[in-house]
DNA sequence: AGTTGATACCATCAATGTTGAGGTATACGG
DNA sequence: CCGTATACCTCAACATTGATGGTATCAACT
């Protein structure tokens, strides 16, 4: 696919709240969530996948737990504390106002 | 203002490259435009700033030539050269494209 | 047995915005 | 006419975060 974006830094963490918004899940499946929810344009590097997983975790955003996953592999499965709800909700809201403020001045006619 | 936003790292070029197609600016100018653009959401430091100019001049994007601002100081104007805009463009829609695939994924309903 | 895919982790690097401090020159209030 | 604010530029140290690339385990399929 050569549909694919890096990412700007500082969206990982609000595409993997969201994912794990919909319930628990393991990091492989976070990523396998993100890229086929972005139809393929971002493809998430376990590198910086894992590190921002830890990073939230330690936090408080997310609570993470060893388990079993579906292919009996044995996977950590993260899920959102209600800290991690909020965040949630106040990055979308601050994305929102970001990507407004840039069409703004995308749009905005030249001044004097 | 407590409704400035900072910077997601990526974007403060794009923002320069649309000031400057307005015509040639000194860094200066480039800031109040976006401050203002933005309706005061993003606040450039002119630590970024002159960085971000400095960078894109070093890869062709703009061209700097001292001169003497309105305000009859020493000010080094800005313009944009050909690639410059050709990479504007290109940034643009690159990030068209990215904030519809955030969107897209935000959006997401829960899958199995 | 060997390869592929699922699953996780870590160390190092690169890019870029923030902080903060410094420097000059013009303008403007007192 | 002096001082302070404002216009304008530069730089170094730092923090954050994604990219790269290498490692490890274990199940399933060939």
């Amino acid at each position: 696919m050569p549909n694919e974006l890096d990412l700007f830094q500082g969206t990982l963490d609000i595409l993997v709240l969201r994912a794990l918004s919909h319930g628990p899940m393991h990091g492989y499946a976070v990523a396998r969530w993100i890229r086929e929810g972005s139809d393929g344009t971002f493809r998430i590097l376990d590198g910086a996948l894992y590190t921002s997983l830890h990073r939230m975790d330690e936090k408080g955003w997310i609570d993470a737990e060893w388990g079993t996953s579906e292919r009996g592999k044995r996977a950590r499965f993260y899920e959102l504390t209600p800290a991690g709800r909020a965040e949630l909700q106040q990055r979308a809201s601050r994305w929102d106002r970001y990507v407004s403020a840039v069409a703004l001045v995308m749009a905005a006619p030249a001044r004097a």
